[in-house]
RNA sequence: GGGCGAUUAGCUCAGCUGGUUAGAGCGUCUGUUUUACACACAGAAGGUCACAGGUUCGAGCCCUGUAUCGCCCACCA
């Protein structure tokens, strides 16, 4: 042994430094396998499969969020030695692109018509073969585990076949079909959209009362008229009917009559229809099928005509009359002058209303009648035999929606014949989703837009006949005719996306994958699209495979800016990811986002809590430094035995105990998608107890240690103690359970910090070396920490409690009597003997000496002493000079009233039968000892007083 | 019109199955070059848990209602 102190490791700085580490471990993890699934018969598979990224976004912080609530989750499952799969993928983001692109078009003057199909789609590829690395590249800087090797897109072929497969089996059990119904058209966009795609705003406007003359049965004005309000008085020119409620007696005369619609000069039919309510507006309703949902319902029940007078563009086609060839906003304008010109226009009051938008361009959405392909959303199908879902019971009928509701509210049997119900975390969002599967409506799938993947239906120019098929057909399958075109149309994005968990897993094909992942454990997403994806991903992997595509759906919030705004492009007010993990570190940002609220709930980017997540990292670092600062190089500590504790310091047991109770803790926490809390409890563990307490303790033994080392090298005989068994003990070296202790905390806190820890365990701190035994290469596959009770030791973490509240009273008292923090003084402690073994840290921690602990407070002096009462010890400060009679009866008065009130309210409690009688005698019993410790203190405060005087 | 969430310290938020005197970060105040860390350490101040009832031995937590804010869904033209 040298005298020397150790050398400290040059290779790790005194502060960590993110930007210095993350790139090369990246690439250490990746080139080393450690993304992709390990080979482990016999234990089941966790798997994640990523929610897609937009071809055309920009990583934000909504990425940042799953990505780290993912890698967490996928960490975790890979350290506890599953064969852990979180895939990668890209989606096409049909529209988004589409616009893209013709977008850029534009810029050159020409549409995507000038250059035709193919042209634009091959124009289009180029852009996604030019993005589509990017993007991971972001992803990746925040350190995601992610399997590259099995990277996805949704336009690869595997995906595309899947898409197809899908179509035709829901076309051939009659799921989907071609029908001419009112659907939403953005003349933006120019393509129908699902109910999904439109947003309703609130716009302020007007509702106009406009009169219509009613006629007799010659079709003559008999000079009364109907009033009707509406807020769209373009569509007038397509109404065909007016209704009122059958109920309302100023209007039943009026039923069966007629009236003339103003301007076009169309008769109209009066119809009853419960659909009317007659406090809105003049309580009749101007029917229009062709341009308004309800409008269209009520024409079916009174077989009324349809008439569409709004084009594709959104100008008025001839039905409009003198307004065709307008566009629709003017139109309004110019009927509303020419209806008030005529007299026709009652009045005018402002309204408030909600108006539909394109939820990508934003355009004003038009319902409009169209050709298009529906997914039958409540349409029952199959034989009708319960089949593998026999857990359902009798009665039971297969839908889409039906099936997908059943999976989240009841669970669904697989073909394994087990049953899973689909949890959604958190649990609230399960109402939702049923509320709105009870109420859905067929889904809307083809899109006038050329990116994406092309409805597999091809029209026969000779029998008009449809060939569906997942192959192209060169041939009609009805008249074997080659003259086949296939559908303009494409499929909505979300079809495809609905497939996802399958398809990136290799269906329809048999595949290992398929096979091993499927169904998967975890989807996790925003919450903001549980219908647009999560529940169609429900319906369609139910509908393929017969069996749920994942049993948790974990929904994280949404991540606002400061000012609790969302984060948008038109407020200009998002936060680039890539700017914070900069700055902070990709640990800091990661560890921000996950433990700075509550599970689900949204929260707000703060800089401040990215520091102090910075801060953690740095304390975690430095902690490490510490310890590893004590060891040899090469040198391996002992390993730790449990049976053998009794060798063991009594600090040595307390954080151990303490650790294990930890371990627990995020063990169940993460079981339960608690990630916060499991993050804070292992912040709040390393910071408040192993480097507050354990490491302070810990170096007070290794310096005394170094001194009895010192010292027997220049004579046998040392001045410690000898003669105290306790004080031997006590200098047992910690570094085995420092090592310990540390090494768990790194392996708890590596999937929410992956890097700092990653570093300190097999980069440059390279504690892994200094281990007992052999360990895994790189952290990310150690093993993660499992719950036990080996090291479970009440009274060690009593017996420290107990130091550590001397130390803290000792401290307080110096502060209030304004002793100077440097200044080493003499100090009393009336306690239990335990505490004398612990003498050595009192002294340090407290920067007290001599110190001198008693059984009695005789003892120890009562003249000039400043005195802090406890529950089961006293301290007695000699202060002489500073010395303040009424600062020191003050400081008792107040320790008295606290301890008087303690008292009152146990004993008041106690007293109680009913809380004796009924509350758990655990509970009962804390409240006794309770009691019994603030009696004490109680007691020993009026002591003081007494002499005090 | 329905549904959901939030309301806790100056600010931003945690708070599990109802069980000590309700916690954290930031901020504020007072100290500290204490041999891992000033990205730190020690100490302190700061709360009628939105409001009103109820259930319970016991409520921040459960129930009912109210208020305010936010979000989602919905065919009042």
């Amino acid at each position: 042994m040298t005298s020397e102190p150790t050398p400290k490791r040059e290779e790790m700085p005194k502060a960590f430094n993110p930007a210095l580490v993350e790139a090369s471990l990246y690439s250490r993890w990746q080139a080393s396998g450690a993304f992709a699934p390990r080979e482990a018969p016999g234990e089941e598979p966790y798997t994640i499969i990523m929610p897609p990224p937009n071809l055309t976004g920009e990583l934000h912080l909504g990425h940042a969020m799953m990505d780290t609530v993912e890698d967490i989750l996928i960490r975790w499952r890979r350290m506890q030695g599953r064969p852990a799969l979180w895939l990668p993928g890209v989606d096409h983001a049909a529209i988004a692109v589409h616009t893209l692109i013709e977008r850029q078009l534009a810029e050159e003057g020409l549409t995507r018509h000038d250059i035709g199909r193919e042209a634009f789609l091959e124009r289009t590829w180029q852009f996604v073969n030019a993005n589509r690395a990017r993007i991971f590249e972001q992803h990746k800087r925040l350190g995601i585990s992610a399997d590259w090797s099995r990277e996805s897109f949704t336009m690869d072929p595997g995906p595309a076949k899947a898409v197809r497969t899908i179509f035709v089996d829901l076309y051939e059990k009659g799921l989907i079909y071609r029908g001419n119904r009112l659907i939403n058209w953005c003349p933006g966009c120019q393509s129908a959209l699902s109910d999904l795609e439109v947003d309703h705003e609130d716009v302020a406007s007007f509702l106009w009362h406009v009169r219509y003359p009613l006629i007799d049965e010659q079709g003559q004005a008999t000079g009364d008229y109907i009033t009707i309000a509406t807020t769209r008085p373009e569509t007038i020119v397509a109404d065909t009917a007016i209704a009122v409620h059958p109920d309302d007696p100023r209007y039943r005369h009026l039923h069966g009559q007629r009236a003339r619609l103003p301007i076009i000069g169309r008769e109209l039919p009066i119809v009853p229809d419960e659909a009317i309510d007659p406090e809105f507006g003049s309580g009749a309703l101007k029917v229009t099928p062709g341009h308004d949902p309800t409008d269209f319902e009520i024409g079916e029940r009174h077989g009324l005509p349809v008439v569409s007078a709004i084009n594709v563009d959104g100008t008025l086609n001839e039905e409009a009359g003198p307004y065709a060839g307008m566009d629709r906003f003017a139109a309004r304008e110019v009927l509303v002058r020419d209806l008030k010109e005529q007299g026709y226009l009652v009045k005018e009051e402002p309204h408030s209303h909600a108006v539909g938008h394109c939820s990508r361009c934003g355009s004003v959405v038009e319902p409009l009648i169209s050709e298009q392909w529906f997914v039958a959303m409540k349409q029952e199908y199959g034989d009708h035999e319960p089949g593998p879902s026999a857990g359902a019971g009798p009665g039971f009928r297969r839908s889409i929606a039906g099936d997908a509701l059943r999976a989240v509210r009841d669970g669904w049997v697989g073909p394994d014949g087990v049953k899973k119900q689909v949890r959604m975390v958190p649990e609230r969002h399960t109402k939702v989703y049923e509320n709105w599967l009870e109420n859905i409506r067929d889904w809307c799938i083809s899109r006038q837009i050329w990116w994406g993947h092309r409805i597999p239906v091809w029209y026969c120019d000779d029998c008009g006949e449809m060939t569906v098929a997942i192959e192209d057909p060169s041939r009609c399958v009805h008249c074997a005719s080659e003259s086949v075109r296939q559908d303009e149309d494409t499929l909505d994005t979300w079809f495809s996306s609905a497939l996802w968990p399958l398809s990136t897993l290799g269906w329809p094909e048999e595949t290992d994958d398929l096979r091993s992942f499927y169904p998967t454990s975890v989807m996790e997403t925003n919450y903001d699209i549980i219908f647009l994806w999560v529940a169609r991903m429900i319906m369609m992997g139910i509908f393929a495979r017969d069996d749920v595509p994942f049993e948790h759906v974990y929904f994280h919030g949404t991540v606002r800016d400061d000012q609790g705004q969302r984060m948008s492009k038109s407020k200009n007010n998002g936060v680039d990811p890539l700017l914070l993990t900069h700055r902070y570190g990709s640990d800091a940002v990661r560890f921000k986002l996950i433990t700075a609220g509550g599970t689900g709930n949204d929260q707000r980017l703060e800089e401040p809590r990215i520091e102090a997540a910075r801060n953690f990292a740095n304390k975690l670092w430095n902690a490490a430094r510490f310890v590893l600062g004590d060891i040899e190089p090469g040198q391996r500590v002992q390993a730790l035995d449990p049976s053998d504790r009794a060798s063991l310091a009594a600090a040595d047991r307390w954080i151990l105990s303490r650790l294990e109770r930890v371990v627990g803790d995020v063990d169940r926490l993460l079981e339960r998608f608690e990630l916060g809390e499991a993050g804070r409890t292992v912040h709040d563990f390393v910071w408040d107890e192993l480097c507050d307490w354990y490491l302070e303790i810990a170096k007070i033994r290794l310096r005394e240690q170094a001194s009895a080392d010192r010292d027997g090298d220049r004579s046998e005989g040392s001045h410690l103690p000898q003669a105290n068994p306790e004080r031997v003990q006590n200098n047992q070296s910690p570094l085995p359970v420092l090592v310990y202790v540390l090494d768990s905390c790194l392996r708890l806190l590596h999937p929410f910090m992956p890097y700092v820890t990653e570093e300190i365990w097999s980069g440059s701190g390279d504690l892994r070396s200094h281990l007992p035994e052999d360990a895994a290469a790189s952290l990310i596959v150690a093993t993660y920490p499992r719950p036990a009770q080996v090291w479970r030791d009440e009274a060690a973490e009593r017996e420290l409690g107990a130091v550590m509240s001397v130390v803290r009273a000792v401290r307080n008292l110096r502060r209030e009597r304004g002793i100077d923090a440097g200044r080493r003084l003499e100090a009393y402690v009336v306690g239990d003997e335990t505490l004398q073994r612990h003498a050595a840290t009192i002294e340090a921690l407290a920067r007290v000496g001599p110190l001198h602990i008693v059984a009695e407070r005789s003892a120890a002096p009562a003249d000039s002493v400043a005195t802090a009462v406890l529950d089961d010890a006293q301290i007695i400060l000699p202060i002489a000079s500073l010395f303040d009679f009424a600062a020191e009866r003050e400081n008792l008065e107040k320790q008295r009233a606290q301890a008087s009130a303690d008292v009152e309210r146990l004993e008041k409690q106690l007293a109680n039968e009913s809380f004796t009688a009924r509350a758990p005698a655990a509970v009962v019993e804390e409240a006794r000892e309770r009691l019994a410790a603030a009696a004490s203190r109680l007691a020993g405060v009026e002591a003081r007083l007494a002499e005090l005087g």
